[in-house]
DNA sequence: CTAAATTTGTGCAATAAATTACAAATGCTT
DNA sequence: AAGCATTTGTAATTTATTGCACAAATTTAG
């Protein structure tokens, strides 16, 4: 049983929303409401969320509370993965500090960094190592997730040293360079200056048009 | 004519790695080779490619700085966008610092930031205003673009206050915060959490198959 | 208790995106 | 100059994703 990709990433949305629904203290959600404040339709968010065994009541909506454990139960870890970062700069301090970066799903249990100032040191409770020891530091502490904030020349390098850990097992960078990287290891990327692109190039189609041919909403 | 977001997204990419191409002095290149760079099956590259006109050479691929050139005016921008910054936190500054900022597409013409530290002082030579005035700024500098890189908490009353500017036709935003925005502007998110997470639960997949279905290249 | 109003779950249709397969064009070799 | 090896462009096909429409379940009102 596979889940498709835009499938995950919409239950991800409908959790976090069932979570503040779940603060705010509300009890009952339909479909169409859900779908109104995410900007989904809501035969889509019927879909999804029917995908993993009846969960709603017919005539009724979504019990918030039932709907929460429900996802995250589907999107629970098995183990709390073990993380390193690479990249302390700007970017990475800006991920250390976010609250959403304290989840239960994984701990970070290195930094690499060539700063000297930072190398040697611990950051935020965790020690800081330099880049050179990639691959030696994420075997020893057994490190299965990468997370690459450095600058773009800075990023085959680093992947280069993080796969020869047989620990390893998926990356997340943060860089418009292009890496490349074997096939056992899955990759994600997060582009920020390609959606800049995306969205500008849209802005002139749209002004092209004379009009707004229905973007993207949330 | 209207192009696909998935196509605009991999223009982005050939374009970059022509660019790259072009410095090191290569000559010509086939659709398979750019392919394998960029995790692409090269039929693809090449419907991407000969999408806006025919731009290869049969029986000999594709001179790079021709492709180059055909790129960048497909996603060249009409004018120099103007474009404002909220939220001058460890994001921001990490933004503001990344070379591949600088580009001759757009110009930042605002920071907004709600740290009596920042506002009302010029940061990296653009004026920094206190978040409340938003709707005014946006509005007098005639400001086209929001990217949005404050605190969840308060990222939908900066919508709100700058979709209060007739300016306004686009925002992107660097928030896991939910936030409404009307139709008629173009709305971009990038979220590093919906990533990483989505990252954590494919991992979890492969190892329930116990093994690897063939996941993300590059 | 019955009828009307909601709202889910889901088979089927429609749309979007990727892949295959191959003719046409080019260059290289002999 | 003829034949072979490349490599593009694209029509046709396949796969993926979304959207529609309606039966089934539930609640509310009279």
């Amino acid at each position: 049983m596979k889940v498709a990709e835009p499938t995950v990433e919409r239950l991800i949305q409908y959790y976090r929303l069932m979570s503040s629904m779940k603060e705010e203290g509300r009890k009952v959600v339909s479909s169409l409401q859900i779908g109104e404040i995410l900007g989904i339709k809501a035969s889509q968010v019927r879909k999804d969320l029917s995908y993993f065994g009846e969960i709603g009541k017919r005539g009724v909506g979504y019990h918030v509370n039932r709907l929460c454990t429900h996802i995250e139960n589907i999107l629970a870890s098995p183990r709390v993965w073990r993380v390193a970062l690479a990249g302390v700069g700007n970017l990475g301090a800006a991920l250390m500090g976010h609250a959403a970066f304290k989840s239960y799903k994984f701990s970070v249990e290195a930094l690499f960094d060539v700063d000297p100032e930072k190398v040697g040191r611990k950051i935020m409770g965790v020690d800081c190592f330099h880049s050179d020891e990639i691959a030696r530091v994420m075997e020893d502490r057994n490190i299965e997730v990468l997370l690459l904030a450095v600058p773009a020349v800075a990023a085959q390098s680093c992947v280069d040293q993080a796969v020869r850990s047989p620990t390893l097992k998926g990356i997340l960078a943060f860089t418009p360079a292009t890496v490349i990287v074997p096939d056992r290891i899955l990759f994600y990327r997060v582009d920020i200056f390609v959606e800049l692109e995306k969205l500008l190039f849209f802005l002139k189609e749209r002004e092209k048009n004379n009009f707004q041919p229905a973007g993207k909403l949330i």
